[in-house]
DNA sequence: ATGATCTAGTCATCTATAGGACTAGATCAA
DNA sequence: TTGATCTAGTCCTATAGATGACTAGATCAT
């Protein structure tokens, strides 16, 4: 039997080192699906050989890939994609309430195309006037409702998310991102601040309007550096506990 | 002139990498002052033939060091002491008032050596009844009190501290930390919660006790990963602002 | 059955070498 | 004076090969 073996040469672009055209290869290949989550890539050797570049060409770009979180090296074992971004990574900086580390159950109140406001427009790189998908969310631990989120998502990338029943949805949406619109969240940036409860969001958290709020604006970005998520984060200030390691 | 050439052969201890090794003792050369803050390193040739390695295993050292954030490496250019965890690097994270990024002027209100309380003892790992030194802060904006600190160091390390004017220290304290103990702030871990003022705080930043007020908490590590601060910064809580990238 | 040992497969480390790319300053011609 | 060009010094990329370290499963003796 012929062995399938595809000479994906790796095309160096001008300005771009040939480890980082083959690591934007291998993206691609395992962003397609051809190594599913959680399974190995073939070996180093293998690599190597298959896209014509040397041993340490090939681990150069592996490295790349790991420390961008892609995939997970693990020695004596193999190389073995990551299950992307698996959003409890994210989530476990912030909490409300105490600190169990438990992922709240999720529930999206409203889904709906609107018009970006300026901020969000702004943040997410919007032509003015350009649509957007914006979802409410209302997250709870044990039944008590400690956060509500507005998330807005521009609309090319992820019209997959208007055709599934929310409530089939599970409590994170990083996951869902990745299987459904093939959006990878590869980083973001939080940033905190305190102030008071409008109306909409105290009636969700049972609290009243003027309630101390703590608000984390989120900017997250894929793995080309696109803003592909804005979210405001807001509950009870009282409860608000935030983790960051700074490196 | 015969050279003075060193040959400081990397002893590789067992379950350790040569390069790792390295790394660890360039790191010494560069505490012990051989090559001061600012400076260039030496070629990577020249360096590799002092310890002799090969070129690869010596630039795998530096890619560590840099990516600790002890050197910097510039094209071109050479291979650069970074001067220690400039502060503002650990500073531009959060601020308090307005988002000028300017470093707010600094005044030590109180430097006392006394028995950590439990929280701050569990935190710099104490013996139970183990004195360290405190100090009390207030920083200012504009003329404007806008934080109030309370930060607690170990003690044998931090000794040096005793010693000079607090009136003669400058903007950020982790650059002294460095000159003065030699020690190297190089990892922190900030905590972000809300509550109110109490008097003393309040007093100092022209506030009423009770006033809303964010509370950071951070931990700082040296490259050892040993804990070397605990600090506790307060401010009106309105004015907060912090900012972090999760990568 | 159990536990030690062997073995194949994998990633990690180290070496050696060649050439490319970038920076900063010196040189030189207009 | 000005601008282009050259040059030495530096880090960066890529190659090739040898050896070590770790894992997991198979084998084998007890």
């Amino acid at each position: 039997m012929a062995e399938i073996c595809k000479l994906t040469l790796v095309s160096t672009e001008p300005g771009q080192s040939r480890y980082a055209a083959l690591a934007a290869a291998l993206r691609t290949r395992i962003v397609a699906g051809e190594w599913p989550a959680g399974s190995a890539l073939p070996a180093e050797q293998m690599l190597a050989a298959q896209h014509s570049v040397a041993l340490g060409t090939l681990r150069r770009a592996l490295e790349l890939m790991a420390e961008q979180g892609l995939i997970e090296r693990i020695h004596g074992r193999g190389t073995f994609v990551r299950s992307g971004m698996t959003g409890a990574t994210m989530m476990r900086f912030f909490r409300f309430g105490e600190g169990t580390g438990e992922v709240p159950s999720s529930r999206i109140v409203a889904r709906r195309v609107g018009v970006a406001p300026a901020e969000v427009a702004r943040r997410l790189v919007l032509s003015p006037g350009d649509t957007a998908l914006c979802l409410l969310r209302v997250r709870s631990l044990d039944g008590q409702p400690c956060v509500y989120e507005e998330i807005w998502l521009p609309l090319p990338a992820f019209k997959p998310l208007l055709e599934h029943d929310t409530n089939a949805w599970g409590d994170l949406l990083y996951p869902l991102f990745a299987e459904r619109c093939g959006v990878f969240v590869h980083r973001a940036v939080d940033e905190i601040a305190f102030g008071a409860l409008t109306s909409v969001p105290a009636r969700y958290l049972g609290l009243l309007a003027g309630h101390p709020c703590a608000l984390v604006k989120r900017n997250a970005y894929d793995l080309t550096g696109r803003c592909v998520e804005v979210r405001f984060t807001r509950g009870d200030a009282h409860a608000f506990h935030y983790t960051v390691a700074i490196t």
